[in-house]
DNA sequence: TTGACATGCAGGTATTTACCTGCATATTTC
DNA sequence: GAAATATGCAGGTAAATACCTGCATGTCAA
């Protein structure tokens, strides 16, 4: 996994609409997600490439249509590096930060 | 929790790397993770003051110092919010996927 | 095979971002 | 109180980003 690329095309809200509405309906196709975007057809092409090149979306060609389907790997692995690492922390992190905040 | 603040915090390897040294030991000073960052103190800076406001980091200051915690809280609530949803439906979407380049 | 439809590709621009340097302020120590 | 230490603040720049318009290509259907 790339986490660099991971994160960053989660880094946009846009982005962040195209998974959730690819979670809603999975296999869409660009014209579909497109008319629920309020932005140029291109645009939309750049963020759907790079939520590809995060291999969070993977695309199949169907004629002359374009197929996306979420790839729900990386985030299971960002799940794993990122969340987990501190979730098993948590309580320890948050009496640290409480402590400190009461003065001591 | 605003998702938008906390991804692009997330989606910089320089701020991730600053969570991780955070991990190891919490309550560092600024001039303690400059010391191990390769850039200068002020670029340092800007990058806690991006995960201040995301809210991943607080600070407590401490005469001419400023101690830094990490806050594990909205890390929670980006597992919550967006890993367990795709979590849930995980095997779905992996055979949604594995069908379709299976051609049908 | 021609017209309609779905997508690809090539720039162009304004904004944001990640760094820097230089100087100011606040705190401790001698 | 003067020097050393820790951090704050104010720009300045080069690169990345998120949009756009215009045109090209590929596919289906009449």
């Amino acid at each position: 996994m790339d986490a660099d690329k991971v994160f960053k095309a989660l880094g946009d809200p846009t982005r962040r609409r195209l998974l959730d509405l690819l979670c809603e309906r999975n296999g869409q196709t660009l014209g579909q997600l497109c008319e629920k975007l309020d932005m140029a057809r291109q645009s939309a092409t750049q963020h759907l490439d790079i939520l590809e090149a995060a291999n969070l979306v993977s695309t199949v060609r169907r004629g002359r249509e374009k197929l996306h389907f979420i790839n729900p790997v990386p985030l299971h692995e960002v799940y794993e590096r990122w969340v987990r690492k501190f979730e098993r922390q948590r309580l320890s992190l948050l009496h640290d930060l409480k402590k400190e905040l009461e003065g001591e």
